[in-house]
DNA sequence: GTTGATGCAAAAACTTTGCATCGTG
DNA sequence: CACGATGCAAAGTTTTTGCATCAAC
């Protein structure tokens, strides 16, 4: 029991983070955090997305529990909220090993290309440091005409 | 005449760049980019605040067509548009001696704190160019969790 | 058993659109 | 005077909220 007990604080800090804040942990939150760590981090669902996966998965979480969870999730840490395209937020699990959110943009049509910089990503630790702010994860924009829609 | 047309097309881009794509300059269109040309560069207004703004000073401008010339604005390349906190996008006056946008900003209470990065607008720029994209404006949100919420 | 979370439906907030009319070019 | 823009109101989309019920602790 111990034993177990032990494995799910460790490979589960949701749990753990909940608590601390004297929050529960309810299966509805669990299932949202599975289904994006079941899809992994670099894609992002939209939240009728999500709505809709956990439907077809055989769970009932209503919209309005999904809005939210996705909200808290956000603010634990969890999860990164995008906010590129028109249509409402999409959402993508936080990892370390994907650190980049870069994107650069077209103003016109809205296409969308990603790229990474180290040095941007420097930038951002940096200036968290300075301000005493323990770093989540950032994202940089860049906003552009593309070659289409520049002739 | 000729030095009033001239001294228009020189210190009003918003003409000639309309006309360059079959659309009117009206007076609405005018008086939204007056307005943030009057605040200046580094301040925002939402959606709202632009029609209070504009009621106030006895231009009656409907609120569609403020949304219609703020994102006509945006595409031009006169405005830029934050995301940074809920309730509706805000929008600001693009300029070349203000072309930061740099936030630090609490994922838990919503604290923003701005900062500067040379090195940031050098990686955007840089991203555009390799592209093949013209740069209108960049953006870097950094996420994090101010001192404040961390205790 | 307390108290926080959920589900539902209603409401709020935000944004877009159809169409008659207006006004720029 | 043609055709793009506006105003209005209606509709569409996205998100929040009140409250009874449920379930985690």
């Amino acid at each position: 029991m111990q034993i177990s007990s032990q494995y799910l604080i460790i490979r589960n800090p949701l749990g753990s983070g909940l608590h601390q804040e004297g929050k529960r942990l309810t299966k509805q939150r669990l299932k949202v955090l599975n289904l994006f760590e079941n899809i992994g981090p670099g894609n992002h669902l939209s939240v009728e997305e999500v709505h809709a996966e956990l439907i077809a998965s055989n769970s009932k979480v209503s919209l309005a529990t999904i809005y939210r969870t996705l909200r808290l999730l956000v603010q634990m840490g969890f999860l990164y909220e995008r906010e590129l395209s028109e249509g409402g937020h999409r959402y993508e699990l936080l990892s370390h090993d994907f650190p980049d959110h870069h994107h650069l943009i077209c103003i016109r049509c809205g296409r969308t290309e990603e790229f990474e910089s180290d040095k941007v990503l420097e930038e951002g630790k940096l200036a968290a440091d300075i301000k005493g702010f323990k770093l989540i994860e950032s994202s940089f924009k860049v906003k552009a005409i593309c070659p289409n829609c520049l002739t």
